[in-house]
DNA sequence: GTGTTACATTGACACCGGTCGATGCATTGA
DNA sequence: TCAATGCATCGACCGGTGTCAATGTAACAC
């Protein structure tokens, strides 16, 4: 995937810590927003079933999270929405890839919960 | 009294990371549960001011959130059920602590995004 | 063209979850 | 004892969300 494009996203500043300062209620949106993402048992198996892959086609998932195909369409598209799998159509299939930066942002959002207590 | 519920979690095994292999239903259920929990931006802004406060009482909480005493006690509920806080009530007041090692988990679950290329 | 495949969208359903007023239960202090 | 405080619980309202059948839209094969 194209590493010359450094993520803009997020327009209402930059994700710090949750544990290391307070964060504003524009940036716990944000937050909340992807968490929620993940806050489903479905959406979860679906993100680890691409990440162990590297790419899969949704005829794939549709096995594999054995619901029917709008049921995963909605969830790859809630994905998406958050920026944790991107896809690309080729052919007749869309291959989704995870996108790594937008983990580590979840991630870091994480971070510093021991520099105080 | 010790409001920490400790839920029993942990069904089908430890937390591994979502994306160095695929999860288990039972563990993508256990996650889930956890993300849930910061999927709200309420929620994500009491985690925080809990944890740059190190220490906070429910007023303090109903002040800086602005929601009614039932909806912060809610939120509350629902952080100690996932286990990522924990209250003591000393005399009155009930004062709330973050637990770090349910947050790392977290972290943990979200690790090896990089693995595959 | 016709038909098939892969996926998105729509609409409808039921259920979940955030919110708050009212109420209950302890604890403190007068 | 009585009144006040801090928090949990209950009940209700309502918007949000997971689910799927039906339908739409491309892309391919013939």
């Amino acid at each position: 995937m194209a590493r010359t494009k450094s993520i803009p996203l997020e327009g209402g500043g930059c994700c710090p810590s949750v544990l290391a300062a307070p964060v504003t209620e524009a940036q716990a949106t944000d937050l909340a927003r992807l968490f929620a993402a993940l806050g489903d048992p479905v959406r979860l198996r679906l993100l680890s079933l691409v990440a162990d892959a590297g790419e899969v086609c949704s005829c794939d998932l549709l096995e594999s999270l054995d619901r029917a195909q709008p049921t995963v369409s909605h969830h790859t598209k809630v994905l998406v929405d958050a920026g944790l799998i991107e896809g690309e159509k080729r052919g007749r299939w869309v291959w989704w890839r995870i996108v790594p930066e937008r983990v580590d942002e979840m991630r870091d959002a994480l971070a510093g919960a021991h520099v105080r207590a």
